[in-house]
DNA sequence: AATAATAATAGTAATTATTCCTAAAAGTCA
DNA sequence: TGACTTTTAGGAATAATTACTATTATTATT
């Protein structure tokens, strides 16, 4: 058990067809996918692949900063190709996630964030709403 | 299936022991507890309850309004007695989750947000960082 | 207090998402 | 090519949560 979710991993990642095949699924969709729903994706060209794969890409990608994980609110973790500094929003009516800039009109005063003796190094934000299709 | 979380509940809530005992743990409960360390508590006074009872009253009792849903990134669900609005901070060291009240310095700018046709309903905000007690 | 109606319970099974395990196969480097 | 090490498939295991069901408890009403 390791307490740090990025552990330093010196090791080489190989690049195998399986490997490959995942992340271009990730990096063409438009949605932040599940494992299940890569799975489902490769497995049309990949027949073979096995989900416990998928899974174990993901991690090894994500630990290794090519892919971004992304664990909203209550949800099932996706995986987002979008490894910058970004906000996300989610639709509540047909729940799709979009990214959204940190400086979409979004202004977060960290300044001298000390909540009462508390060390602010970080934060998440996270919108929701109704998105474009569903009005 | 139901597509909202907070459906409309029109019975009544009877005031078992069982529900009584759960809902004086949370309330006086220093952290956000999960299902099982309510049961853990409840147990001692009322050895013979069940897992399925603690799941099922306490999200009866959040349906209701009477306690909160917390549902931190990548965890465990917990229950909150504050149903104020406020948001939260976890300690990345020992995993403690305290409240943040809304004007705690945090300044977010929601005026006209309306981030490229996305209607803005509401957002979740998340703090990381070092508690008091770990630095 | 007794009755009738129905909500809640204990205990367990089922589900879902994820991680772990292992022998066999496949990349990588010299 | 051969040696070394990572990765794989497939399935088992785990963890959190939800669903099921016969029985019991609560509440409102006589």
């Amino acid at each position: 058990m390791n307490a740090s979710n990025h552990t330093y991993r010196p090791e080489p990642l190989r690049m195998t067809n399986q490997r490959k095949g995942i992340l271009e699924e990730v990096q063409k969709a438009r949605q932040h996918l599940t494992a299940d729903e890569v799975y489902e994706l490769v497995r049309k060209k990949q027949p073979r692949i096995s989900l416990s794969t998928v899974y174990r890409n993901l991690e090894k990608m994500a630990d290794a900063g090519i892919l971004a994980r992304l664990e909203l609110s209550g949800n099932q973790r996706r995986y987002d190709w979008n490894t910058d500094m970004h906000h996300h929003a989610r639709c509540v009516r047909c729940g799709a996630v979009r990214d959204v800039p940190v400086d979409a009109g979004v202004e977060l005063d960290l300044g001298s964030q000390a909540i009462n003796g508390f060390a602010v190094s970080g934060f998440r934000l996270e919108f929701k709403g109704i998105c474009e299709k569903c009005r």
